[in-house]
RNA sequence: GCGCCUGUAGCUCAGGGGAUAGAGCGUGCGCCUCCGGAGCGCAAGGUCGCAGGUUCGAAUCCUGCCAGGCGCACCA
């Protein structure tokens, strides 16, 4: 869904030729401010040449408005350089929109719900469950920027093994004794033995503190205890059946290549119970999209979850699983070990103590989620100040601080004449904005924003570096410039959690 | 053995069929009477893991191989 002035063009185009017409922002100057390889895409189907095509094209192009110039270059391309007029259509259209621009470009809107993070609450978040929190979160507000409406849940699995092996840890502790085995050390289980309470109760608020201090916004907290497993079982019983003792679901109609046991030969339920319960519980809430963000560990579950919503009468393409890789802790160039039971970690708190919110949540999204992540412990403690995420907002704070100068002096999209070079290229990476989001979008990547924030701030930066705004001939344009610009990047970064300060 | 993900500059990573493959960091050389120098410019640095295939055109799609990560429970 590119920006409106250049979607014109496009569809100006698709008309004249009769098949879709994609304007790119090719690498080179010489080649003009768009171009479009749609003549040697149609050239097959149209049984014609390419560059004839591109000429038919060329010759429509000329006559629309906002095109200056168009010329083939071989072996089809249509390079366009668009008029001053144009450029100023495009920043109005930004300035018109002001924090909405790029936003609902979803074609249907649906309730999507967010599973993000759900960590055992057995210890404190670790940098592990911070990816989590950062693609997932970043993933929601996408989402929710596209138009539909978006709920956050974190799932606390608070009645198994796991959580009774974490408070017989603590206990043993308490009395100064070794944990059991298998069991949880580290000093945040010395630090809860010396506290009253439910360890796991204590685990899951500092979670919660946790959360909100890395801006995950969470809308609903669920335990597994809070839920009805046994209304579950019984909606699940035409799926089900009985061997060896145990009661099976049959995941095979859906599309998972076994069966899997509910219930245990000796009466008790598995995870998969849990995870029943917890599905039937987010579609009687009224969800009709479910996401799940889970670690690359737990890519095996996919088929359980999409066959788990068929069995309760769904459609398992209502559940979307996004999985991201894992993130690795080298030390001094030598890999480092995680176990939180160990107490072998690096703590999402201590993360953000070290290198704040801004540059811990930038780090984590910046990459593709489909990309294993290494954090260098050393490096990521060194390399505070020069994390690109100072880059973007410094961008924002100088323009900020223009603004702030021109007080309410005079403000136009409509350029006097020529732009400059520096001038045109912002406004084209401004235009680009909302294809970029579209496309982060669908793709579930948030890492395209940090991609292309820095791209924005590039750009901004150069403008600033080679025109004067203030006492120009130009300043009611360059304001309307800096504005869009200002508007861009605070959305920009606003969609990965990251703040967009005045001053710095 | 089967399945998912990854392999691009010294390092960390963008690039989802187009023109001469990009950015940050690191390295070298320049630029502050001037709206914020947390900035700008220039340079060096690449057999896009390897080999085939599809295509007018492949880092991108397909196949095989090599290397790394993760997973294949009546564990959670």
């Amino acid at each position: 869904m590119p920006a409106e002035a250049i979607a014109r063009i496009e569809r100006s185009l698709q008309n004249r030729l009769g098949v879709p017409v994609a304007l790119e922002r090719p690498g080179q100057a010489e080649h003009g401010d768009y171009a479009t390889n749609a003549a040697l895409r149609a050239a097959p189907t149209l049984r014609r040449a390419p560059v004839e095509i591109a000429e038919e094209l060329r010759a429509a192009a000329l006559d629309m408005e906002g095109v200056a110039d168009a010329q083939v270059a071989p072996p089809g391309f249509l390079n366009l350089w668009m008029s001053p007029a144009w450029y100023g259509e495009a920043l109005g259209e930004i300035l018109a929109a002001g924090e909405d621009y790029g936003a609902g470009t979803a074609s249907t809107t649906e309730r999507v719900q967010v599973e993000l993070v759900s960590p055992n609450p057995t210890g404190p978040l670790t940098v592990a469950s911070a990816r989590n929190g950062a693609y997932g979160d970043s993933v929601a507000r996408l989402l929710r920027f596209a138009g539909h409406t978006v709920a956050r849940e974190c799932y606390f699995n608070d009645a198994g093994a796991q959580a009774d092996l974490f408070r017989a840890s603590v206990e043993a502790r308490g009395r100064g004794e070794e944990p059991p085995e298998g069991g949880y050390a580290g000093e945040y289980v010395t630090r809860l033995a010396g506290e009253t309470g439910d360890p796991v109760e204590r685990m899951i608020e500092e979670i919660k503190e946790t959360l909100a201090r890395f801006r995950v916004p969470v809308d609903d907290w669920v335990r597994e205890t809070e839920l009805d497993a046994e209304a579950a079982l019984k909606a699940l019983e035409g799926h089900t059946f009985e061997q060896d003792g145990a009661v099976w679901l049959r995941t095979t109609a859906f599309g998972d290549d076994k069966d899997r046991v509910l219930v245990r030969a000796d009466g008790r339920p598995t995870y998969l119970a849990g995870d029943a319960a917890h599905t039937l519980w987010k579609y009687e809430r009224g969800f009709e999209r479910l996401l799940y963000v889970l670690g690359a560990d737990h890519h095996g579950y996919i088929s359980r979850l999409k066959a788990l919503a068929g069995a309760f009468g769904h459609d398992p393409e209502s559940v979307e699983v996004l999985i991201y890789q894992l993130v690795h802790l080298t030390e001094g160039g030598e890999a480092r070990q995680m176990s939180k039971r160990r107490g072998d970690v690096v703590f999402l708190d201590e993360l953000i103590d070290e290198i704040g919110v801004d540059a811990a949540r930038w780090y984590l999204v910046r990459s593709s989620h489909e990309q294993p992540m290494e954090i260098d412990v050393d490096l990521a403690r060194e390399k505070t100040d020069k994390n690109p995420v100072y880059y973007v907002q410094y961008a924002h704070a100088r323009i900020a601080g223009i603004l702030q100068k021109a007080g309410s002096a005079h403000r136009s999209p409509e350029p006097l004449g020529e732009l400059a070079p520096e001038e045109r290229d912002l406004v084209k990476r401004l235009a680009e904005f909302p294809e970029t989001v579209a496309e982060a979008t669908e793709r579930r990547g948030p890492h395209a924003l940090p991609v292309y924030a820095i791209r924005l701030a590039d750009d901004f930066h150069r403008f600033y570096h080679d025109h004067r705004v203030l006492e120009s001939e130009a300043e009611a344009f360059r304001l309307a410039l800096c504005e869009a610009a200002k508007i861009v990047i605070a959305c920009s970064l606003d969609l990965i959690g990251v703040e967009a300060p005045e001053r710095m």
